[in-house]
DNA sequence: GTTCCCCCATACGGTTCCGTATAGAGAGGC
DNA sequence: GCCTCTCTATACGGAACCGTATGGGGGAAC
Protein backbone atom coordinates (compact mmCIF):
# COMPACT_ATOMS: atom_id res chain seq x y z
CA UNK A 1 0.00 0.00 0.00
CA UNK A 2 1.24 3.22 -1.38
CA UNK A 3 1.38 6.24 1.37
CA UNK A 4 0.76 9.73 0.60
CA UNK A 5 2.43 13.28 1.71
CA UNK A 6 -0.73 13.35 4.34
CA UNK A 7 -0.54 9.94 5.78
CA UNK A 8 3.48 10.74 6.75
CA UNK A 9 1.74 14.37 7.97
CA UNK A 10 -1.16 12.47 10.25
CA UNK A 11 1.32 9.87 11.95
CA UNK A 12 3.96 13.11 12.64
CA UNK A 13 0.82 14.99 14.21
CA UNK A 14 0.16 12.31 16.83
CA UNK A 15 4.15 12.26 17.27
CA UNK A 16 4.12 16.04 17.87
CA UNK A 17 1.61 15.80 20.12
CA UNK A 18 2.82 12.78 22.39
CA UNK A 19 6.49 14.25 22.47
CA UNK A 20 6.63 17.43 21.25
CA UNK A 21 8.99 18.44 18.21
CA UNK A 22 11.88 16.65 19.16
CA UNK A 23 9.97 13.15 19.45
CA UNK A 24 9.40 13.45 15.81
CA UNK A 25 12.30 10.98 14.14
CA UNK A 26 12.54 10.14 10.53
CA UNK A 27 13.24 6.48 11.29
CA UNK A 28 10.30 6.05 13.88
CA UNK A 29 8.23 7.42 11.97
CA UNK A 30 8.92 5.08 9.12
CA UNK A 31 8.81 2.14 11.33
CA UNK A 32 5.37 2.86 13.04
CA UNK A 33 3.95 3.39 9.08
CA UNK A 34 5.65 -0.03 8.04
CA UNK A 35 7.71 1.50 5.85
CA UNK A 36 11.52 2.55 5.73
CA UNK A 37 12.91 6.05 5.58
CA UNK A 38 13.42 5.75 1.78
CA UNK A 39 10.20 6.46 1.49
CA UNK A 40 9.65 9.50 3.71
CA UNK A 41 12.68 11.00 1.69
CA UNK A 42 10.59 10.79 -1.72
CA UNK A 43 7.85 12.65 0.19
CA UNK A 44 10.17 15.26 2.07
CA UNK A 45 12.89 17.12 1.45
CA UNK A 46 14.47 16.24 5.08
CA UNK A 47 12.73 16.48 8.65
CA UNK A 48 12.58 20.43 8.35
CA UNK A 49 10.40 20.41 5.80
CA UNK A 50 7.99 17.78 7.41
CA UNK A 51 7.74 19.72 10.77
CA UNK A 52 7.07 23.10 8.20
CA UNK A 53 4.18 20.42 7.23
CA UNK A 54 2.85 20.01 10.40
CA UNK A 55 2.98 24.29 11.34
CA UNK A 56 1.22 24.63 7.74
CA UNK A 57 -1.53 22.13 8.81
CA UNK A 58 -1.72 23.83 12.31
CA UNK A 59 -2.55 27.57 10.82
CA UNK A 60 -5.70 25.98 8.48
CA UNK A 61 -7.07 24.16 11.49
CA UNK A 62 -8.37 28.16 12.69
CA UNK A 63 -11.01 28.60 11.05
CA UNK A 64 -12.17 31.97 12.56
CA UNK A 65 -9.28 32.86 9.75
CA UNK A 66 -11.96 31.97 7.07
CA UNK A 67 -13.79 34.23 4.89
CA UNK A 68 -16.91 32.40 5.92
CA UNK A 69 -16.79 32.69 9.63
CA UNK A 70 -18.31 35.77 9.85
CA UNK A 71 -21.46 35.26 7.47
CA UNK A 72 -22.30 31.50 9.12
CA UNK A 73 -22.29 32.83 12.51
CA UNK A 74 -24.09 36.18 12.70
CA UNK A 75 -23.96 36.49 16.27
CA UNK A 76 -20.71 38.18 17.93
CA UNK A 77 -21.65 35.91 20.96
CA UNK A 78 -22.39 33.15 18.56
CA UNK A 79 -18.34 33.57 16.92
CA UNK A 80 -16.54 33.29 20.39
CA UNK A 81 -18.52 30.77 21.54
CA UNK A 82 -17.99 28.43 17.94
CA UNK A 83 -14.13 28.53 18.18
CA UNK A 84 -13.88 27.03 21.76
CA UNK A 85 -16.76 25.15 21.24
CA UNK A 86 -15.29 23.38 17.63
CA UNK A 87 -11.86 23.67 19.09
CA UNK A 88 -13.29 20.98 21.66
CA UNK A 89 -15.45 18.71 19.24
CA UNK A 90 -12.92 17.84 17.13
CA UNK A 91 -10.29 17.51 19.85
CA UNK A 92 -7.52 16.68 16.57
CA UNK A 93 -5.28 18.76 18.54
CA UNK A 94 -3.84 17.88 22.11
CA UNK A 95 0.01 18.44 22.94
CA UNK A 96 0.50 20.14 19.65
CA UNK A 97 -0.04 23.51 20.30
CA UNK A 98 1.94 23.41 23.35
CA UNK A 99 5.00 21.89 21.16
CA UNK A 100 4.59 24.07 18.82
CA UNK A 101 4.87 26.83 21.07
CA UNK A 102 7.96 25.51 22.81
CA UNK A 103 9.72 24.47 19.64
CA UNK A 104 9.37 28.50 18.35
CA UNK A 105 10.91 29.40 21.83
CA UNK A 106 14.10 28.47 19.76
CA UNK A 107 13.12 29.32 15.78
CA UNK A 108 12.70 32.75 15.89
CA UNK A 109 10.80 31.91 12.10
CA UNK A 110 8.20 30.08 13.78
CA UNK A 111 7.53 32.01 16.71
CA UNK A 112 6.89 35.11 14.17
CA UNK A 113 4.42 32.92 12.06
CA UNK A 114 2.67 31.54 15.52
CA UNK A 115 2.51 35.24 16.91
CA UNK A 116 1.00 36.33 14.02
CA UNK A 117 -1.98 33.71 14.26
CA UNK A 118 -2.46 34.69 17.88
CA UNK A 119 -2.25 38.30 16.95
CA UNK A 120 -5.39 37.98 14.16
CA UNK A 121 -7.31 35.41 16.65
CA UNK A 122 -7.28 37.64 19.28
CA UNK A 123 -8.11 40.76 17.53
CA UNK A 124 -11.09 39.02 16.29
CA UNK A 125 -11.58 37.96 19.49
CA UNK A 126 -11.02 41.94 20.47
CA UNK A 127 -14.02 43.13 17.68
CA UNK A 128 -16.76 40.51 18.75
CA UNK A 129 -16.03 41.82 22.55
CA UNK A 130 -16.52 45.45 21.58
CA UNK A 131 -19.37 44.25 19.20
CA UNK A 132 -21.15 43.19 22.36
CA UNK A 133 -20.71 46.29 24.22
CA UNK A 134 -17.55 46.79 25.89
CA UNK A 135 -15.31 49.40 25.65
CA UNK A 136 -11.99 48.73 23.98
CA UNK A 137 -10.04 48.52 27.13
CA UNK A 138 -12.01 46.12 28.34
CA UNK A 139 -12.72 44.00 25.58
CA UNK A 140 -9.00 43.72 25.30
CA UNK A 141 -8.58 42.41 28.36
CA UNK A 142 -11.31 39.61 27.89
CA UNK A 143 -10.19 38.51 24.54
CA UNK A 144 -6.88 37.88 26.29
CA UNK A 145 -8.62 36.09 29.27
CA UNK A 146 -10.33 34.16 26.16
CA UNK A 147 -7.86 33.13 24.02
CA UNK A 148 -6.26 32.43 27.53
CA UNK A 149 -8.98 29.67 28.15
CA UNK A 150 -8.75 28.77 24.69
CA UNK A 151 -5.14 27.42 25.22
CA UNK A 152 -5.66 25.94 28.48
CA UNK A 153 -8.06 23.76 27.22
CA UNK A 154 -5.01 21.82 25.60
CA UNK A 155 -2.85 21.62 28.83
CA UNK A 156 -5.50 20.99 31.51
CA UNK A 157 -8.84 18.77 31.56
CA UNK A 158 -7.19 15.80 30.68
CA UNK A 159 -9.75 13.30 31.91
CA UNK A 160 -12.96 14.93 31.45
CA UNK A 161 -15.49 13.58 29.01
CA UNK A 162 -16.11 15.97 26.09
CA UNK A 163 -20.08 16.60 26.98
CA UNK A 164 -18.38 17.61 30.52
CA UNK A 165 -15.68 19.70 28.66
CA UNK A 166 -18.34 21.70 26.31
CA UNK A 167 -20.28 21.93 29.59
CA UNK A 168 -17.90 23.94 31.45
CA UNK A 169 -16.20 25.53 28.42
CA UNK A 170 -19.64 26.91 28.14
CA UNK A 171 -20.03 28.17 31.63
CA UNK A 172 -16.38 30.11 30.97
CA UNK A 173 -17.83 31.85 28.27
CA UNK A 174 -21.07 32.97 29.56
CA UNK A 175 -19.12 34.54 32.58
CA UNK A 176 -16.97 36.08 30.19
CA UNK A 177 -19.62 37.38 27.52
CA UNK A 178 -21.67 38.61 30.35
CA UNK A 179 -21.73 42.83 30.88
CA UNK A 180 -21.78 44.14 34.18
CA UNK B 1 35.81 26.33 40.50
CA UNK B 2 33.96 23.33 41.54
CA UNK B 3 30.00 22.81 40.50
CA UNK B 4 27.62 22.30 42.83
CA UNK B 5 24.24 20.34 41.97
CA UNK B 6 22.32 23.47 42.10
CA UNK B 7 24.32 24.71 39.55
CA UNK B 8 23.51 22.11 37.39
CA UNK B 9 19.83 22.05 37.86
CA UNK B 10 20.39 26.04 37.38
CA UNK B 11 21.84 25.48 33.67
CA UNK B 12 19.27 22.82 32.87
CA UNK B 13 16.57 24.73 33.86
CA UNK B 14 17.40 27.77 31.15
CA UNK B 15 17.62 24.62 28.44
CA UNK B 16 14.38 23.25 29.87
CA UNK B 17 13.12 26.75 29.02
CA UNK B 18 14.63 26.92 25.94
CA UNK B 19 13.76 23.84 24.09
CA UNK B 20 12.02 21.54 26.58
CA UNK B 21 12.53 18.34 28.06
CA UNK B 22 14.40 16.91 24.81
CA UNK B 23 16.82 20.31 24.96
CA UNK B 24 18.59 18.84 27.77
CA UNK B 25 21.33 16.81 26.91
CA UNK B 26 24.00 16.20 29.22
CA UNK B 27 26.90 16.41 27.05
CA UNK B 28 25.69 19.82 25.77
CA UNK B 29 25.12 21.08 29.47
CA UNK B 30 28.66 20.03 30.94
CA UNK B 31 29.76 21.86 27.62
CA UNK B 32 27.56 25.06 28.84
CA UNK B 33 29.60 24.80 32.39
CA UNK B 34 33.08 24.88 31.13
CA UNK B 35 33.45 21.15 32.08
CA UNK B 36 33.07 17.66 30.89
CA UNK B 37 30.42 15.25 31.66
CA UNK B 38 32.17 12.93 34.34
CA UNK B 39 31.47 15.85 36.44
CA UNK B 40 28.09 15.31 35.80
CA UNK B 41 28.15 11.83 36.39
CA UNK B 42 29.28 12.04 39.76
CA UNK B 43 26.15 14.85 40.44
CA UNK B 44 23.82 13.03 39.11
CA UNK B 45 22.86 9.29 38.84
CA UNK B 46 21.68 9.65 35.13
CA UNK B 47 19.66 12.57 33.13
CA UNK B 48 16.43 11.27 34.03
CA UNK B 49 17.41 11.74 37.91
CA UNK B 50 18.37 15.82 36.10
CA UNK B 51 15.09 16.05 35.34
CA UNK B 52 13.21 14.90 38.66
CA UNK B 53 15.41 17.49 40.33
CA UNK B 54 13.93 19.86 37.89
CA UNK B 55 10.39 18.84 38.39
CA UNK B 56 11.23 19.31 42.12
CA UNK B 57 12.56 23.12 41.52
CA UNK B 58 9.10 23.53 40.06
CA UNK B 59 7.03 21.98 42.62
CA UNK B 60 8.83 24.19 44.96
CA UNK B 61 8.18 27.54 43.38
CA UNK B 62 4.68 27.14 44.27
CA UNK B 63 4.61 29.26 47.00
CA UNK B 64 0.90 29.20 47.21
CA UNK B 65 1.51 25.72 48.73
CA UNK B 66 3.55 26.96 51.70
CA UNK B 67 1.80 27.46 55.15
CA UNK B 68 2.47 31.23 55.62
CA UNK B 69 0.96 32.02 52.25
CA UNK B 70 -2.39 32.47 54.47
CA UNK B 71 -1.40 34.36 56.81
CA UNK B 72 0.70 36.82 54.64
CA UNK B 73 -2.09 37.72 52.33
CA UNK B 74 -5.33 38.46 54.67
CA UNK B 75 -7.76 38.67 52.26
CA UNK B 76 -9.17 35.95 49.23
CA UNK B 77 -8.91 38.95 46.48
CA UNK B 78 -5.45 39.41 47.51
CA UNK B 79 -4.20 36.16 47.63
CA UNK B 80 -5.49 35.33 44.33
CA UNK B 81 -3.93 38.89 42.73
CA UNK B 82 -0.39 37.74 44.85
CA UNK B 83 -0.30 34.32 42.97
CA UNK B 84 -0.44 36.26 39.42
CA UNK B 85 1.77 38.77 40.17
CA UNK B 86 4.77 36.65 41.84
CA UNK B 87 4.70 34.66 38.87
CA UNK B 88 5.46 37.11 36.63
CA UNK B 89 7.86 39.32 39.30
CA UNK B 90 10.28 37.03 39.49
CA UNK B 91 10.26 35.38 35.94
CA UNK B 92 11.92 32.96 36.68
CA UNK B 93 9.72 30.36 34.66
CA UNK B 94 9.48 31.19 30.94
CA UNK B 95 8.83 27.64 28.28
CA UNK B 96 9.86 25.43 31.22
CA UNK B 97 6.07 25.24 32.50
CA UNK B 98 4.77 23.82 28.98
CA UNK B 99 7.94 21.74 28.94
CA UNK B 100 7.32 19.49 31.62
CA UNK B 101 3.59 19.26 30.70
CA UNK B 102 4.79 18.33 27.30
CA UNK B 103 6.64 15.73 28.84
CA UNK B 104 4.71 14.63 31.24
CA UNK B 105 2.40 13.86 28.00
CA UNK B 106 4.52 10.67 27.58
CA UNK B 107 5.22 9.92 31.05
CA UNK B 108 2.70 9.00 33.34
CA UNK B 109 4.34 8.98 36.76
CA UNK B 110 5.07 12.68 36.18
CA UNK B 111 1.66 13.29 34.77
CA UNK B 112 0.20 12.48 38.02
CA UNK B 113 2.79 14.83 39.61
CA UNK B 114 1.40 17.18 37.85
CA UNK B 115 -2.42 16.82 38.12
CA UNK B 116 -1.69 16.50 41.82
CA UNK B 117 -0.23 20.16 41.89
CA UNK B 118 -2.79 22.12 39.69
CA UNK B 119 -5.36 20.29 41.59
CA UNK B 120 -3.91 21.94 44.52
CA UNK B 121 -4.04 25.29 43.12
CA UNK B 122 -6.91 25.26 41.49
CA UNK B 123 -8.59 24.04 44.49
CA UNK B 124 -6.75 26.91 46.73
CA UNK B 125 -8.16 29.59 43.59
CA UNK B 126 -12.05 27.83 44.02
CA UNK B 127 -11.95 28.54 48.10
CA UNK B 128 -11.00 32.16 47.26
CA UNK B 129 -13.73 32.85 44.87
CA UNK B 130 -16.01 31.16 47.63
CA UNK B 131 -14.83 33.35 50.07
CA UNK B 132 -15.49 36.00 47.51
CA UNK B 133 -19.00 35.40 48.03
CA UNK B 134 -19.66 33.84 44.42
CA UNK B 135 -21.62 30.13 44.89
CA UNK B 136 -19.32 26.99 44.40
CA UNK B 137 -20.32 26.81 40.94
CA UNK B 138 -19.62 29.95 39.69
CA UNK B 139 -16.59 29.62 41.71
CA UNK B 140 -15.42 26.63 39.97
CA UNK B 141 -15.90 28.00 36.63
CA UNK B 142 -13.68 31.20 38.04
CA UNK B 143 -11.13 29.12 39.55
CA UNK B 144 -10.67 27.31 36.34
CA UNK B 145 -10.04 30.71 34.19
CA UNK B 146 -7.69 31.98 36.78
CA UNK B 147 -5.85 29.25 36.29
CA UNK B 148 -5.93 29.51 32.27
CA UNK B 149 -4.83 32.82 32.61
CA UNK B 150 -1.73 31.66 34.71
CA UNK B 151 -0.54 29.58 32.49
CA UNK B 152 -1.20 31.43 29.48
CA UNK B 153 0.71 34.17 31.25
CA UNK B 154 3.74 31.50 29.96
CA UNK B 155 2.60 31.31 26.26
CA UNK B 156 2.17 34.67 25.45
CA UNK B 157 2.51 38.31 25.56
CA UNK B 158 6.63 37.82 24.81
CA UNK B 159 7.92 41.05 24.13
CA UNK B 160 5.54 43.36 26.84
CA UNK B 161 7.32 44.86 29.55
CA UNK B 162 7.08 43.72 33.18
CA UNK B 163 5.33 47.01 33.67
CA UNK B 164 2.59 46.27 31.52
CA UNK B 165 2.31 42.54 31.72
CA UNK B 166 1.92 43.41 35.75
CA UNK B 167 -0.85 46.33 34.50
CA UNK B 168 -2.45 43.49 32.08
CA UNK B 169 -3.01 41.01 34.34
CA UNK B 170 -4.39 43.18 37.26
CA UNK B 171 -7.17 44.40 34.51
CA UNK B 172 -7.69 40.63 33.70
CA UNK B 173 -7.84 39.52 37.79
CA UNK B 174 -10.10 42.55 38.02
CA UNK B 175 -12.65 41.75 36.03
CA UNK B 176 -12.41 37.91 37.24
CA UNK B 177 -13.23 38.96 40.78
CA UNK B 178 -15.92 41.51 40.22
CA UNK B 179 -19.61 40.82 40.75
CA UNK B 180 -21.92 40.65 38.71
C1' DG C 1 6.28 -6.28 -23.87
C1' DT C 2 8.74 -2.25 -23.40
C1' DT C 3 9.03 2.16 -21.18
C1' DC C 4 8.38 5.34 -17.72
C1' DC C 5 7.27 7.03 -13.36
C1' DC C 6 5.94 6.55 -8.59
C1' DC C 7 7.10 4.65 -4.42
C1' DC C 8 10.00 1.95 -1.48
C1' DA C 9 14.16 -1.19 0.31
C1' DT C 10 18.97 -1.61 1.40
C1' DA C 11 23.32 -0.15 2.60
C1' DC C 12 26.47 3.21 4.27
C1' DG C 13 29.08 7.23 6.40
C1' DG C 14 28.90 10.53 9.77
C1' DT C 15 27.20 12.75 13.98
C1' DT C 16 25.42 13.14 18.51
C1' DC C 17 24.62 11.40 22.67
C1' DC C 18 24.37 8.12 26.94
C1' DG C 19 26.54 5.77 30.50
C1' DT C 20 30.79 3.49 32.49
C1' DA C 21 35.54 2.82 33.78
C1' DT C 22 39.51 4.69 35.32
C1' DA C 23 42.89 7.84 36.54
C1' DG C 24 44.19 12.20 38.60
C1' DA C 25 44.21 16.98 40.67
C1' DG C 26 43.63 19.66 44.74
C1' DA C 27 42.38 20.79 49.52
C1' DG C 28 42.34 19.69 54.28
C1' DG C 29 43.18 16.73 58.37
C1' DC C 30 46.59 14.25 61.12
C1' DG D 1 54.59 13.73 54.04
C1' DC D 2 50.64 10.82 53.52
C1' DC D 3 45.72 9.85 53.23
C1' DT D 4 41.13 10.78 52.20
C1' DC D 5 37.37 12.99 50.23
C1' DT D 6 35.47 15.75 46.49
C1' DC D 7 35.24 16.88 42.06
C1' DT D 8 36.86 16.59 37.12
C1' DA D 9 39.33 14.77 32.71
C1' DT D 10 39.91 11.18 29.33
C1' DA D 11 38.76 7.31 26.76
C1' DC D 12 35.61 3.93 25.09
C1' DG D 13 31.52 1.02 23.66
C1' DG D 14 27.19 1.21 21.99
C1' DA D 15 22.85 3.15 20.43
C1' DA D 16 19.90 6.23 17.83
C1' DC D 17 19.42 9.20 13.98
C1' DC D 18 20.09 12.01 9.73
C1' DG D 19 20.71 12.28 4.99
C1' DT D 20 22.44 10.17 0.56
C1' DA D 21 23.24 6.83 -3.04
C1' DT D 22 21.51 3.36 -5.57
C1' DG D 23 18.74 -0.23 -7.18
C1' DG D 24 14.28 -2.34 -7.94
C1' DG D 25 9.21 -3.63 -7.96
C1' DG D 26 4.96 -2.68 -10.05
C1' DG D 27 1.35 -0.56 -12.38
C1' DA D 28 -0.16 2.54 -16.23
C1' DA D 29 0.45 3.94 -20.93
C1' DC D 30 1.06 2.84 -25.53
Amino acid sequence: MSQSRDDWLDAAWRMLGDGGVDAIRVEKLAENMGVTKGSFYWHFKNRRDLIDGLLDRWFSMREELQPEFITNYPSPEERLWKVLERLIIKRSAKGQPAALRLWAQTHEDVAIKIDEADDLRRNIFFEQFCALGFDRDESEIRADIYMAVISAEFLYSGHLSQKDRLAKARKKHDVLVKML
